[in-house]
DNA sequence: CTAAGTTTCCTAAAACCGTTAGGCAAACGA
DNA sequence: TCGTTTGCCTAACGGTTTTAGGAAACTTAG
């Protein structure tokens, strides 16, 4: 099939469930992780829907797969932001990797909250997420159970301030939202430091 | 028209905004709040899916009245929790008040997450949620810019733990998250009393 | 180099959702 | 009782998801 003006000669398009993966996420970022659609992909693609069920299962597939990606390069950029740091400059650094990624890329960012099942969830990155927020309480020595409770407080914490802020519930107040979380950090950081085991 | 079997005479639903948005948030507590569509609330009202329009301008307005809805039903809620409280026993309350709800309520806890548009936040219970917060803080004695550092990460703490306790994050430690709460409520009151003006 | 086989993308079609336009019947007010 | 308004309907269109089957492009074995 040969279409002259068009320019559509039926070649390939060189689509790759990786290639789809990441597009998506650009797509996210872009539009929106909710209104990432196997439609508005094929479209970025220059190529008919069906034509992507070759490489995806359905959509609940491709939002699975940009949610694991997702995971996996945050994941990276914590590892490489704590990497030589300790105690108050390692929480810092966690912290603001987290938030850093999350305002560069807020579909990324919210696909990666996406609700995974049981199994998905165990071979993703969010494992490293949980071992990494471990790594970072190395410093404050805290025995158990204290130490989940706190890798589970700094997990709500940063979520739920990158999440709050994201939505711009902040921006009604005068106080600047940087001094702010300058502040819970190191309220943080006093309260696991009172936190140590003797 | 008149239809023997089925008995559909014509006769009228009794649609109203009202009705609609509390079945929407049923709805939501059943299925999910994204998984609330005009079509489904039709077919709950056992009523054809252009019947809706006379009472809804769209979907999203429908999600948008649903999540002024939970709003306002948390806050009132939360409003009952901490009246006649003070100090650490508000401070609960309050954050007691906002878990119990999402579990209650997974649904219309999400849609009262949904992002609005300015003015709408502006109208909404949203105010009252961050009026209520800030007078928890009143038995902190905190002054300004501290007063809402404090609101943005007691806001964020509870959002955060709610959403990852509800996205099923801590079920893969043995630890009970019970547990973690209080943990997570004791630290917060000694933070605060910590951070309390001389 | 060519024929067979595989992969990649296509067309076609069905199902569901959102939305608008226009109609008839029911409720209501005079 | 008779307009008028209101409430729900049918009809229709456009968009998304998904499956089935076909045809062209690539790959590989003889």
């Amino acid at each position: 099939m040969l279409v002259v003006d068009g320019a559509k000669v039926m070649a390939r398009a060189g689509l790759t469930p990786e290639r789809l993966t990441r597009a998506g996420a650009e797509l996210a970022d872009e539009v929106g992780f909710d209104q990432v659609t196997v439609s508005a992909l094929a479209r970025r693609f220059e190529v008919k829907v069906a034509s992507l069920y070759s490489h995806l299962k359905n959509s609940q597939d491709l939002r699975t797969r940009i949610a694991l990606f997702a995971l996996e390069e945050l994941a990276d950029r914590v590892a490489d932001a704590v990497a030589g740091r300790a105690g108050k400059d390692a929480l810092a650094a966690f912290a603001n990797a987290y938030r850093d990624y999350a305002r560069e890329h807020p579909g990324r960012y919210d696909a990666a909250r996406l609700r995974l099942d049981p199994e998905t969830a165990a071979a993703s990155a969010g494992v490293r997420h949980s071992q990494m927020t471990r790594a970072i309480l190395r410093g404050y020595d805290l025995a158990e159970p204290d130490q989940t409770h706190a890798v589970r407080m700094l997990g709500a914490m940063f979520h739920g301030y990158v999440s709050l802020e994201m939505a711009g519930s902040f921006r009604h107040t005068a106080v600047d939202s940087q001094e702010s979380w300058r502040w819970v950090l190191d309220s943080l950081d006093a309260l696991l430091r009172h936190r140590a085991a003797p």
